[in-house]
DNA sequence: AGGGATGTTCAGGCTACCTGTCAATCAGGT
DNA sequence: ACCTGATTGACAGGTAGCCTGAACATCCCT
């Protein structure tokens, strides 16, 4: 997903609207994310977050990729280009389907997932703190049931 | 802003982390705001949202569009560009200052605005019944508290 | 074996941004 | 009053990130 790096409108009244509040809170905490991973000094864009949320140890195919995020198996096929220059996953040929290719993680490729790893786990602790535990696990039990049928 | 149409990645953990939940709840619903208006006969985009987000009685200069939508003036000039095609704003010389000019709602604009408050309130409607007012209420003080500071 | 579905890639195009530049205008100091 | 630097908005050109269409190999079903 492209994340807006603004406040993201949806206001359209005076008081601030609950949608437009997560639209700030996504955006605020996901650029934090690519942000923190970048400061590693590990170069990643935001879109690269579409494979790396997907990947797995036996490798997936190139249109279970775009399938999962969403986009096309041409513009994740350029995606997988990009990191597959950047060293981070290479595409082996699929034992079970010659058509098909799987894209693994390299060494690198992990430890850039490591990276992600512990940058989400310090913001989910930034979020402990501001929230107060019970009050994260509120928030996630709301969500989740916003997210629900 | 720009909405992704797809689950935001982010993940990186077998369990899915707050971010991640908070970029689905906002993608869903957000989308729900721009469809509904567009159902209802309404030709706008989701972009366009940046500009009746903010968009005032007296005017409002392009340059502060764009400032408060964090895009460029040129970005933000095109886009005004293609809602006074769609009759939905004009330009008006601003008095006080020679240079500037200032955007205004023109009465189908007004309508624009009108039926997007009415969706967000549906939808703001819906969240309370999933939530109960009580969650809701919940909801937003997390959130708040999450922007703060 | 034949025929339609599927996986990947190449080519071309569009949209929503960006930076660089410019002329007009403003505002502050001398 | 005048010069200087900042600001507003328009024009031009460029890029990123997606799209659809088409080609080709391979699969799977009959």
């Amino acid at each position: 997903m492209s994340m807006a790096d603004s406040p993201p409108g949806h206001d359209l009244s005076s008081r601030v609207n609950t949608i437009a509040m997560l639209g700030r809170a996504y955006s605020l905490l996901g650029f934090q994310i690519v942000d923190g991973v970048v400061g590693t000094g590990i170069p990643i864009k935001p879109k690269h977050s579409a494979v790396f949320a997907q990947i797995a140890p036996h490798g997936v195919r190139l249109t279970d990729l775009a399938r999962g995020a969403n986009i096309s198996s041409q513009a994740m096929g350029e995606l997988v280009d990009e990191l597959e220059d950047l060293g981070y996953v290479r595409r082996e040929p699929d034992p079970r389907d010659r058509r098909a290719k799987l894209v693994k993680l390299t060494q690198s490729g992990t430890r850039v997932v490591a990276a992600g790893r512990s940058v989400v786990a310090d913001l989910e602790s930034r979020i402990d703190e501001k929230l107060g535990h019970a009050g994260h696990r509120e928030l996630r039990r709301l969500l989740t049931r916003l997210l629900e049928d």
